[in-house]
DNA sequence: TATTTGTTCATTATCATAAAAAACATTTGA
DNA sequence: TCAAATGTTTTTTATGATAATGAACAAATA
């Protein structure tokens, strides 16, 4: 069959909202107003008009248009139930993955991915299309794609990448003018990591959020749409594989917050030098505990 | 209708290929080693068999199939005429793009595109898709297509993001040991850099190939598909900005030139921190250079 | 002459479905 | 008997056809 007429039902209720601030007997805008308001062609427009011209709502003759009766609820038309948010995808993919430890090289099955995500094949063709720019999914030869990560390869280059990337944003961080957002938000996450520190025996899993709106403030420096696209994807995965690997967590933690504070303590005293230095401390440890990680899923 | 049966028709083919290998009366190997030997599935491999049984080509009840015959070129199956290439797809796309300078926020109709490179309709949105991570296009509230690139907020977010790659890159090669390839790779790099400056006057326009070949090698210490996957795109970019961009194109080669040289120099030198500066400049200029094409388009 | 509607044409999103793959069951013969 | 082959069924994928929608143009109105 052909394409859904959803943009028609939405439409139509939409007219319908409308008509019902006006008036009975009211003249009804002209078709290309009427669109314009639903947001549609004038193709859907006109097909809004013939069934309410059906449903006795209107009188329509040529371009004289009037409003007989006030809408009633029953005079709406059924939406069809809509399928599970088409931008939430990704964040529900990387979950999927991450938290059952999909291996490396598994055949992905559209069909069953479509199932369980409620959502349309082809949505789901575009999607994995665009992971595997990322290199985390293919095409397999005899049809069909394929989950590539998480090898031991790919961790390593996502966090070489994640360096490369991070390290810039130091840098730029380091040269901000004195008035710039970025020195409010990470003198607020020094406050939140030194409020943490001292209740760290019993909280120390807060600090997977820490975490997140330290590199975030960090980040929010560099103004560029390839790296913004690209640290969305790689802090997910950072961010899920610290979530479900519990070794060592508090330890980790703990570490990881004097790493940030020794990287804060340097930007706030303009040394690039030292910052870069901390930094790469930091991304490091991370790097380390990325692939230990790993390695307990082989063994498991 | 349902999907194509060239890979029946492709396996048909090979079949029979490896049929005449065999003598008169000789048995055939098993389903799934034909299976094996042509790549496909053991439906592919039935249909095969029960095609030439039809044509009186083999002997087939059970387990028992016998060649009967030689195969002959009239046995052969036809094969439509394969549409253009798919991987070929991108640089096809990049180089329409650029060549008849598709202005930013042009819409792109899928219909269009598909009759123009040969290409189904379902594998463009696929295509699409991936360029839509990469910020270049993006798909429009009513449906369909557009593309974003290249605005001047885009050729400077990719040169920033490309300058980041070059110069993590660089930095990798100042400390690449003595043995590795890249040093070679860069020794004939500047012998033809220095050939091409004496015959600057008339064979400027071959710079363009030199500058892909030195940053090919650059970038090649670099192992990381994610950085790959990137280059691929900046490079195209870059490479037919320049190629299409005839202003003051031998001034501007003859210094990217000695550019060149001053990288290759302090890399040589192992000097890491004059490598970084003089890519620095270089980088700064190509910027400068892929800016000021954006701006005689606008005005053209 | 600027809107509005009527009409036609082009494009897109979606689905049904044949082709292909994969999984499972049965048979065969060493 | 059991591994390998075939027979059968189920599942998945790729893809053309097509209704829904958008867009362009022509005619009409006021």
């Amino acid at each position: 069959m052909a394409r859904s007429d959803t943009r028609y039902r939405e439409a139509y209720n939409q007219i319908l909202t409308y008509c019902e601030t006006l008036p009975v007997a009211a003249p009804i805008p002209s078709e290309t107003r009427l669109s314009e308001i639903a947001g549609v062609s004038r193709t859907v427009i006109r097909r809004c008009l013939t069934r309410m011209q059906e449903l006795g709502l209107i009188s329509w003759q040529g371009r004289d248009k009037s409003l007989l009766r006030a809408p009633q609820s029953g005079d709406r038309i059924a939406l069809p139930r809509s399928s599970a948010d088409k931008g939430d995808l990704e964040q529900r993919f990387l979950d999927w993955v991450l938290r059952f430890d999909v291996p490396a090289n598994t055949p992905l099955s559209i069909a069953e991915l479509s199932r369980n995500f409620d959502v349309p094949q082809h949505d789901l063709r575009e999607f994995l299309a665009g992971l595997s720019r990322f290199g985390l999914v293919s095409r397999r030869p005899k049809g069909g794609w394929m989950l590539l990560g998480f090898t031991k390869d790919f961790a390593i280059e996502l966090s070489d990448f994640r360096s490369v990337l991070e390290l810039n944003a130091v840098a730029q961080v380091a040269e901000a003018p004195v008035g710039h957002p970025v020195w409010a938000a990470l003198a607020k996450v020094r406050a939140d990591h030194l409020t943490l520190k001292t209740a760290m025996e019993t909280d120390y899993h807060e600090f997977s959020k820490l975490d997140e709106q330290f590199h975030l403030a960090i980040n929010s420096v560099v103004k560029n749409r390839f790296i913004a696209e690209f640290q969305k994807v790689i802090s997910l995965i950072f961010h899920y594989h610290y979530m479900w690997d519990k070794t060592a967590e508090k330890e980790r933690n703990a570490a990881a917050i004097d790493e940030h504070l020794a990287i804060i303590d340097a930007l706030e005293a303009r040394d690039a030098d030292a910052a870069r230095a901390a930094a790469q401390r930091h991304l490091r440890t991370s790097k380390t505990t990325l692939l230990s990680s790993l390695r307990h899923h082989d063994l498991g």
